[in-house]
DNA sequence: GCCGATTCGTTGAGATCTCAACATTCACAG
DNA sequence: CTGTGAATGTTGAGATCTCAACGAATCGGC
């Protein structure tokens, strides 16, 4: 009835599984030992140092960094306790939220920025040749298409690190 | 001083970083709708699936699934809780407690796997041609490779299981 | 034999995530 | 203007994960 996975699916497949898991576990931990910065809560300052103003709607924050609306609300919590994010009321919506970077917020993100680098590089990029790097990109779209509908023309401008001004004006 | 990475690495990066959290988190959230099991824990009954008598000791269980002592400990809790298994103390190793898998917990895992099956397959597998999953298995054991040193030689069996057993991952 | 070092598995505390429920606000058809 | 349905973001409870510390048992050199 089931068609379960030949010798070969299964390899790939529990190649792939401890692959992600290797990979994200050490950069997670690296990332809370070098900066304590959970891996979730990085990506939620990339989102946001990326944006205009470095703000951003809740909701809008939520889609870009793969967050679920709860998670987020937590985590912009505790980055709120930390004092590196600020929350306001929208003006045009009074449901909204709008979360913006502080300038310590910023520094923490430049601060960590070149070991996470580093810790990417090390241990996904190199260890590939640049075809399966190709690959790799090819891959991981098509499944992110699979998966999501994706509605949107975002075309993600996944721009550099906090590069640029690593100073806060 | 640092390299940050190029627009092509950044995007190959999100876009893996995106494809992975997205399969996982649907695998997750599916495995817990059809079975109310966790997949970490799913992991587990499967690794002691496949394990001759159904059992295993805690540190060869916790390699295995790719888990640490804590979290195992913890997860072997709840699902001694539920009567899917149960520990043993080891005879030549007062330390040890050896983890079984009992008939009820292999039934859980009977019922559950199907579903999951057919999840990898619509989530990874269909969208993906067969050269992609190819590459897809180079990528994986590259990486994880390159990830631990790997001094064992037990050329883990990965293969089927063996006897009866449902068990894709 | 013996003692220090290591391994095994557990435990508790704290942090994060998920899920469902909720109040508030908006959109819009009537 | 009004009421219904949808969307936003938050909250609390419960579940899981991480980390550090721990007791017990084993190993190894002497």
């Amino acid at each position: 009835m089931t068609r379960w996975l030949d010798p070969e699916e299964q390899q790939t497949w529990r190649a792939f599984l401890g692959a992600t898991q290797l990979v994200f576990e050490q950069l997670d931990r690296e990332l809370q030992r070098d900066s304590s910065i959970p891996h979730g809560y990085y990506e939620i300052l990339v989102r946001l140092s990326e944006a205009p103003e470095r703000s951003l709607r809740m909701s809008a924050l939520a889609d870009r960094s793969q967050s679920s609306r709860s998670r987020l609300s937590h985590a912009v919590a505790r980055l709120e306790d930390k004092g590196w994010v600020r929350r306001e009321t929208c003006a045009s919506d009074k449901r909204g939220q709008i979360a913006r970077l502080t300038d310590q917020g910023f520094a923490a993100l430049a601060a960590a920025a070149p070991g996470h680098v580093a810790g990417v590089r090390r241990h996904v990029f190199d260890p590939l040749t640049p075809d399966q790097v190709r690959q790799l990109r090819e891959i991981s779209t098509r499944l992110v298409e699979a998966l999501q509908p994706e509605p949107e023309c975002l075309a993600t401008v996944v721009g550099q690190a906090p590069t640029a001004s690593p100073v806060p004006s």
